[in-house]
RNA sequence: GGUCCCGUAGCUCAGUUGGAUAGAGCAACAGACUUCUAAUCUGUAGGUCCCAGGUUCGAAUCCUGGCGGGAUCACCA
């Protein structure tokens, strides 16, 4: 980007020297130039017509001439309305390219002394992970790493809801109906039978509640409800049969949820139990009404009032004195402070929490929390079915590890289809269909921009034309089909007579550091997402007009390979950000 | 009702701090495999950027007011 600077330094000298005005560096407007027209780089001359007291027309005939003479790296330029647009020359692009060749870690920010942490996933252990989780995975790991890959050092956690009345409900129905049933046993997998008990109890609760409505007692609870609520207690009286029914079935849970993050590529630093942290928090209520933070009400209740900050009265304890989730929020921050010492802590969790977690930040700044001007919540809007909301109790939820295997499955269709990779082992052909499934339905939730709510269509899913994952990595693959044909490697020294179609290419590559930082900036892993697709368009593009092996000359030989070996690095990496993986072949 | 988010092609989505004639994919139609993998490429068609004002050289983008959709406003999590 050195360019950038020398260009910005002309235009700042330039109208200086030929108008006798000044001008600051930050208030140039530049653009890539659009394609329709000629150029790399353009300038928006609009704003200093009026300083300059000239037509936009003349003004940009008469920079344009100043940045040419002065910057060696701009061959020509024109001007179209207010727009002046410059182009590079050949040997810069070339030299450019060759600083990109020679940086092994080119597009990774350097590293920054800031830490991060990303909390992610955070399910309950009475029920198997389902679509919005792996939404809510996939946006927190790739979010992770990007702020790895702009130079930050990122931990990843997740709190675990493992204790509380859902997981009483699951374990109650358990009791009634179960008959011993473990995973062992029957071989259903430890998260979906637990959460078959936990839907045996909604059923068991829903026809309790018919009859005592039919019996015009519909005041009062059902049973099986009451049963729930006495095993809480005795949960929380550290009862010892209680315990381990309790322990055993979260650990059914967690061998299950280890099976779909494993599937789906996800893994954390540090796991946070609810049952460990849920009584975290309360000194700090116990400190905050000495200072006068929080206020205690007649029943003993304690709340904060941030009335001031646009927000309500909030409770921070019951008037038994029993914590409630932001309670333990405020404890759980603190805890994880203590134990990685990060001042930005990035929530990832879906937008119908989004005033929980403004009340949350603003208690703590109230706090004087060290790390409270760091805390973000990254919030995601809803994924939607076509036919409207996934709802639990019409059996509409999408369950993730049914997805998972339906979009391997489909990628198997289509790879047979095509019969590539026949010859193959199994094996092999096993992990590319996984690769090939996986990595698409990663890119279809992945290229939406985080806060947008968004329609999860399964049969596009599945679906592996335009624009995939699949797309991306059959871009990747084409690279490496031509590294497998080239039998010794030829050496890029120069290069004269570049295509427009490598041009493109490379000017892509060029923006790859740049969309690292802005993407990390603004936690958004649909930019990184964008520019994945555009590049493996513009490599496509490229790989079909300009015909690699056959270069007319050694030199332009060199060049493409180079070209197109480097290409396929950074879809690799910048896959990789996505968690998503590439086949060498497929 | 208060607060927050969203509204762009039939559908799913892009669109940088305001910049040129608003772009992709899917679906539709028409082409390109004797070629480095056609899971690709090329073309046609498709728009009241929800509406109305305002700010200015210039607005999908910023401001105000509407309309439509969603979330939230629990001694739930």
């Amino acid at each position: 980007m050195e360019i950038l600077d020398q260009i910005k330094g002309a235009v700042v000298n330039g109208i200086q020297s030929l108008f006798d005005k000044t001008i600051n560096e930050n208030q140039i407007i530049h653009n890539e130039t659009r394609k329709e027209f000629e150029g790399d780089l353009t300038i928006v001359v609009f704003p200093f017509v009026k300083l300059v007291g000239k037509s936009p027309i003349e003004l940009g005939d008469q920079l344009g001439a100043y940045i040419q003479k002065e910057v060696d790296a701009v061959s020509s330029f024109n001007v179209v309305k207010g727009f002046l647009n410059l182009s590079f020359t050949e040997s810069h692009w070339i030299s450019e390219f060759k600083s990109m060749l020679a940086n092994d870690q080119y597009g990774f920010g350097e590293a920054k002394e800031e830490k991060v942490m990303v909390e992610f996933s955070s399910p309950n252990t009475n029920k198997p992970l389902h679509l919005g989780h792996i939404r809510n995975n996939l946006l927190g790991w790739s979010t992770a790493a990007l702020l790895e890959a702009a130079g930050h050092e990122v931990f990843r956690v997740q709190v675990i809801n493992d204790r509380g009345i859902h997981i009483c409900k699951s374990m109650v129905a358990w009791q009634r109906f179960g008959n011993g049933e473990t995973p062992a046993s029957s071989g259903l997998k430890g998260d979906h039978l637990v959460g078959k008990y936990y839907v045996l109890y909604s059923d068991e609760e829903k026809a309790q509640k018919a009859i005592l409505v039919a019996e015009g007692k519909d005041k009062e609870e059902p049973e099986i409800l009451s049963a729930a609520r006495a095993l809480l207690i005795k949960w929380e009286e550290n009862d010892p049969e209680i315990r381990n029914l309790w322990k055993e079935m979260n650990g059914w849970v967690y061998a299950g949820f280890d099976a779909s993050y494993k599937r789906l590529g996800i893994s954390f630093d540090k796991n946070y139990y609810e049952s460990e942290t849920y009584l975290l928090g309360k000194e700090l209520v116990e400190e905050g009404l000495k200072n006068d933070k929080f206020y205690k009400k007649e029943d003993g209740s304690v709340w904060i009032d941030l009335e001031d900050a646009k927000l309500d009265h909030k409770l921070v304890l019951r008037s038994d004195g029993t914590s409630v989730y932001m309670t333990q929020d405020l404890g759980t921050a603190h805890e994880r402070y203590k134990d990685f010492g990060t001042k930005r802590m990035i929530y990832v969790v879906g937008d119908e929490q989004n005033y929980h977690f403004k009340a949350l930040f603003e208690i703590l700044k109230r706090l004087d929390a060290p790390f409270a001007a760091g805390l973000y919540h990254l919030s995601y809007g809803m994924v939607n079915l076509p036919t409207g909301r996934m709802k639990s109790r019409e059996g509409t939820v999408v369950d993730a590890d049914d997805l998972m295997e339906e979009v391997v499955k489909a990628a198997k269709v289509e790879s047979e289809i095509r019969q590539e990779i026949e010859g193959l082992p199994e094996e092999n052909k096993l992990s590319i269909w996984e690769k090939v499934g996986i990595g698409s339905l990663k890119y279809f939730l992945l290229r939406v921009q985080p806060q947008k709510s968004m329609v999860f269509n399964p049969e596009e899913s599945v679906s592996l034309n335009g624009q995939t994952g699949a797309f991306i990595q059959y871009a990747y693959v084409r690279t490496k089909g031509i590294e497998r044909k080239m039998k010794e490697i030829p050496n890029f020294e120069n290069y004269e007579g570049l295509d427009p179609k490598e041009l493109a290419l490379l000017s892509m590559l060029n923006k790859f550091p740049m969309v690292i930082q802005n993407a990390a900036a603004k936690y958004d892993p649909a930019e990184m997402a964008t520019y994945m697709y555009d590049l493996a368009k513009t490599y496509n593009k490229f790989y079909y007009d300009v015909k690699i092996l056959k270069a007319p000359n050694q030199e332009a030989l060199a060049f493409r390979f180079a070209l197109n070996k480097f290409t396929g690095e950074i879809i690799e990496r910048g896959m990789k950000i996505l968690g998503i993986d590439m086949p060498e072949r497929m």
